[in-house]
DNA sequence: CTCCTTATAGAAAATATCTTCTAGAAGATA
DNA sequence: TATCTTCTAGAAGATATTTTCTATAAGGAG
């Protein structure tokens, strides 16, 4: 076999790029093969389809920015704490991969799950296992308790928060240290007395 | 002439239906056309391509959007007072017009641009220019400048966790009074002690 | 009534996009 | 070396999508 010339992550990255600078519609595989300089057929030699690809790339995002927030520690007996460090991560990650959180806005997960069957359906449907057990974790150490209401504002302060606190710097291109330092102050807004 | 037939607005219900429904991939003038019930002919009739059909309805939704913070009062006497009343109708108005709220994150303001050109283009660029004179006089009476550091705080408020706050609930279709009730305590967060 | 304008209606033409296919190159394996 | 597999390469074919075009209908103006 003759070694790859060019890696699938090369591929994702300009599918990434492309989606992000020209939206979901402009996102045509040759328009992805162009970004990437790779011929159309060797993207077809990666992925069974257009559909695939978009899918593949946005599991690409979701997983990293999942991972970096299961690496933060989790102490029960600081909830908030905890959840204001998990919050600055996700932050974090987003400004630190801007393509990353920009993808994860231009395609919604509910439009990949249309467009997608078999295996890929499964890994898109499942993609939230586990950080809902985080989720669970905290807003019962929070609340005490698990049900949806409580879940729910925990995903607001962890996931929601810090994306929309670090989503406009994204596209302007322009990050100011200000955002950053009132997002542990707003996640104390949304999980104190609950 | 014969009257019309079909609204230009029930057109662009259909396209918005058809955007949030199915992602701006899927929304080509064959289904646009199949939601609204009208000939494809018809849409041509009314817009000059899919582009400006793509940038009308998203127009359209912005401008509401817009509306709804405009009308209410701001009084630069108690200026954090005003932003969480303008946090709050934004808030609302994005769950009281759940498919304008999902259209402006299906479809976004630079990817319009890029797209479009002449009259439209313009329209698209100067789409902010009155809301930012609000925002302008806000952060002057909250923070006594309206730098771009301050001006970008009172977006956040005004714009951004609104919108976060509400979207997860508009994609789910559940909406939970809690998430309301923490908005103010976040806008707080966000432009206190400045 | 007759003409004129505006709109519906959908078929047809023009483009764009996705996907498959064939040819060949390059290393691996025997 | 001969053969096999994997990959590059891009042209060709199959679909999808956008856009134009022609025919027709329906009301208003003269």
């Amino acid at each position: 076999m003759t070694r790859q010339v060019f890696s699938t992550e090369a591929i994702l990255d300009a599918a990434r790029e492309v989606i992000v600078t020209r939206g979901a519609r402009g996102a045509t595989v040759e328009a992805i093969a162009r970004q990437a300089g790779v011929p159309v057929g060797s993207i077809y030699h990666r992925f069974s389809s257009i559909d695939e690809l978009l899918a593949r790339v946005w599991l690409r995002a979701v997983g990293r920015s999942q991972r970096c927030s299961l690496e933060v520690p989790v102490a029960a007996k600081r909830p908030l704490r905890s959840a204001q460090a998990v919050a600055l991560a996700m932050y974090d990650h987003c400004i630190s991969e801007p393509l990353d959180a920009l993808l994860l806005d231009a395609l919604s997960h509910a439009e990949l799950l249309a467009i997608t069957d078999g295996e890929l359906y499964e890994e898109l449907a499942s993609v939230n296992a586990e950080i809902e057990k985080m989720i669970a974790r905290l807003a019962r150490a929070l609340f005490g308790r698990a049900d949806r209401a409580a879940r729910d504002l925990v995903v607001l302060a962890l996931v929601d928060l810090p994306h929309g606190f670090a989503h406009r710097q994204l596209s302007s291109g322009r990050a100011t240290p200000a955002r950053r330092e009132r997002l542990p102050a707003a996640v104390a807004a949304v999980l104190e007395d609950g």
